[in-house]
DNA sequence: ATTGACATTGAACGTGCGTTCAACGAGTTT
DNA sequence: AAACTCGTTGAACGCACGTTCAATGTCAAT
């Protein structure tokens, strides 16, 4: 029955909620704008009437998925007091990829959303920036690690750095997606300190769970 | 003009590389029946004679795919005479990053399949395989650093080492389809091993290109 | 030659999709 | 109360896809 009117912007976001409902429990690939409509009570053509086409839909799905978390939210410039440059980029990468664990459903997602942008421009520019920005939440870290040993970082930049950290962290991605059950956040974590610590530091990963997180240890 | 018979293996194959030629074209999403037919020169009913369903042609070519390069070839048992164990692996992990940027088409292929992997348990399958078989490549020379300084690596084990390399290669993978213009292996290269090597260690990459490997250089 | 097995075709079927659109009705304006 | 705006519907269109199938030709066996 036509006629009941609701404002624009409340549509749409029941709309978008709907999509990312969907989407979630059956990915992009069943993502139809009738599966939508009907996940939001409302008729196909009126989802058309307010998203222009599917390919609107889209990109306005992931503009909301990448602005509701996604990346995980606040990163300090500062490292906490006390901790050493390393053990505060550990902890970074160790918070991320906590996070990351805990929406696996939004990660697989996202990579749908990678695997379209690599043919569809306006979704591979929203995706890049998303990295950018994951990539730039380490960039203050790299820089302190840089700058508190010169002699040994010398040629390296913090963008360097900050992408080797980013690189890790998809890596992980990729592999808790296809293999749950083989891949081990914490050992990663561990593992990745063992390499990159000088070997006499204390350990900073708690080996109860990844999710308590090296912020918490006090240094000496 | 019905009746121009080939021999079984000979069509499959024919169809194959066609098959091929279109998901490296267009991809996943560009693979259709009609379009693979048309590049064999074949018409779809008979694509569907030789490979009873487009499942079943999805998954062949992912066989051949697997089965032709995407992983790096040989991989050796023991290190080079002379080489630090850390310096193999680096060099491994070096040789894999060169592999995956010559070949970025194959690649994004592959990520085609393990995102359709994530609803497609078959396929899921051999990726994951394929991913372990991966993994496996740096097992040897993880071992072979835990054992250099069983002291410092007490608490690890080759596998935790070889699934770090690999997630480190699979990150890397993701950034350069997404972004090649900003991604530089090199640059990942260097700063990985500045991260890893001890301090005073001699420089493995050679910085005119990613491709001159490291296992070339000679140890003093 | 005749037969039979089978590779091959082209047309057709059914389905699900994105999209369009005429009709309709609730609010608002005049 | 008449006119107008515009959110809303449901049916329909057209297309591309995976798949089916009767018809047809080729080849080998008899």
């Amino acid at each position: 029955m036509p006629g009941r009117k609701a404002p624009e912007s409340v549509r749409r976001d029941q709309i978008l909620l709907a999509a990312y409902r969907v989407a979630a429990r059956d990915r992009l690939g069943g993502l139809t704008i009738r599966a939508v409509a009907t996940e939001a009570g409302v008729s196909a053509g009126l989802l058309l009437f307010h998203f222009e086409s599917k390919d609107g839909l889209l990109i306005d799905l992931l503009d909301w998925m990448l602005s509701h978390t996604i990346v995980a939210g606040e990163f300090h410039q500062r490292a906490p007091a006390g901790m050493p440059p390393i053990a505060w980029l550990l902890s970074i990468v160790e918070r991320d990829l906590a996070h990351l664990l805990k929406q696996q459903e939004r990660v697989e997602l996202f990579y749908d959303y990678w695997v379209l942008g690599t043919r569809h421009p306006v979704i591979r520019r929203l995706i890049r920036r998303a990295l950018h920005r994951y990539r730039d939440a380490f960039r203050p870290a790299a820089h302190a690690i840089i700058a508190s040993h010169p002699e040994r970082y010398a040629n390296l930049t913090a963008d360097d750095l900050a992408g080797v950290c980013a690189a890790f962290i998809e890596g992980c991605a990729t592999q808790t997606i296809l293999d749950p059950s083989r891949f081990n956040a914490e050992r990663a974590m561990v593992t990745l300190q063992a390499l990159i610590m000088p070997p006499d530091a204390p350990s900073l990963i708690q080996t109860s769970s990844v999710a308590h997180v090296a912020s918490h240890v006090t240094y000496p």
